[in-house]
DNA sequence: CGGCGCCTTGAAAAGAATCAAGTCTCGTGG
DNA sequence: CCACGAGACTTGATTCTTTTCAAGGCGCCG
């Protein structure tokens, strides 16, 4: 266990809310390790009821759906600082799969320790609530760009949202963050064909607003990128961590 | 207040967990008074801090979004036991409006209150935190359906989800079921334009599959059409009440 | 009676999916 | 050391689902 929660490297960062002594003295307690998952693992299963729940440390991954017919919907991507598991934890079973794109690291919570959680941490409770909701408002987001917006606004929204976040994870040099997917990923997220996709990216490319190669997006207009998606709210709100 | 949360008509069914005496008592408290909206009625608009929050009763509404070019995405259909402001309550802000379809009685809670909650009824605060994590999912499964299915599959799925869940809230007769909505409603709640619904509508229709006319919704044929939309699980699953 | 909101239907236009190759990189094994 | 195959990215051509445009009908309320 390397990471201690006193000298937490995410809870440094503007993007999450400020932790008590009190807090993070029961936070350090209700971590029980670290996990690292190996690119391409699967970290928790759709159907599946873990007894342990995450909160990425470092690396990436997405969440996804699996329907009948074999499509995949990509529901969400894990960065860092984002909690895993909480489906798990309140209903009993995850509704989603949830993939290492990268080599991750990741704290490990007793699930059987959140009632604890619950009754004695009633601020960590509401953290928890918030964090929950705050998952719902993306999936709202989501939903609204997915149901509403042609393939371009679709890609650019995306990208926008990526580069703003990680440039909040303190990801950005020189208009460059990291972006570790595969352009199926993207496709499968915003309800878009890999071959449109690609299409669309390819012309963003061609207008000079924005690049991604080698998992890497370079953002030359990040003006013109958010005119073309659309200005969703809460870019800089701070968010608890758990 | 006609209503008392003793005698609560929704806690009744078995779609419903059940509450302990303690809870009931706390929940009493906990219920400020009963509101009434009227059709068309604004509840609660998006980016609005409310003060109260709510549970509804009876009626039946809608949440959304309004994008900046006028489009609207439909987020959710609320319907008796649905809680209404949980976003409002834990992150500052409605990240989207609600509005009331048909005449709608609520429970009203405050909002200064839910801190309370918080700190004494640490079950309903996990019970809260469940209700924010079915959203999340219910989210999830619209955006799978939204992002992957074909037309014909949406308005299956969407028919069927409303037929399962006004049926387990008692409202099924002879297999009609109330659907007081406008066809605008649910074609801006599966990304598809009114037209394109209309005349899928109109093949199910035609298919003897389900009739949907006069604020009714005829399933003649279930499991057809269950077999077009895709079989979402957690019918029967039961959830709290706030 | 007139207007408005909602539902319905046909025709044309367009955005996106599908089909079909072909390229490039990288890791593996002969 | 190089051939080979897998996986990911590109691109052009074709097909088709869905949108947009247009218009008419129906029921209800002032």
């Amino acid at each position: 266990m390397k990471t201690k929660c006193e000298t937490c490297p995410l809870r440094q960062l503007d993007l999450f809310e400020d932790m008590s002594r009190d807090e993070v003295q029961f936070m350090s307690r209700f971590k029980t390790g670290e996990f690292v998952a190996q690119p391409g693992t699967e970290i928790l299963a759709e159907g599946a009821s873990s007894s342990h729940l995450y909160t990425a440390l470092e690396g990436m991954g997405l969440r996804y759906k699996t329907l009948e017919d074999g499509s995949r919907q990509v529901v969400g991507f894990v960065l860092p600082g984002d909690f895993i598991g909480l489906q798990s934890g309140v209903m009993g079973e995850m509704k989603h799969s949830v993939e290492a794109t990268t080599r991750m690291t990741m704290c490990v919570f007793n699930r059987s320790d959140l009632w604890e959680l619950f009754r004695n941490q009633p601020r960590r409770a509401f953290d928890l609530t918030h964090v929950a909701a705050t998952e719902e408002f993306l999936l709202g987001e989501m939903l609204a760009v997915v149901g509403q917006m042609d393939g371009m606004a679709k890609i650019a929204w995306v990208l926008n949202r990526f580069f703003r976040r990680l440039t909040a994870l303190g990801l950005n040099e020189n208009d460059q963050v990291p972006l570790p997917y595969r352009q199926q990923d993207i496709a499968d997220s915003m309800g878009l064909s890999l071959v449109h996709t690609n299409k669309t990216l390819a012309k963003l490319r061609g207008k000079g607003v924005a690049t991604w190669a080698n998992d890497v997006l370079t953002v030359h207009r990040p003006d013109q990128l958010a005119d073309l998606g659309y200005s969703t709210g809460l870019g800089a709100a701070r968010r608890p961590l758990i």
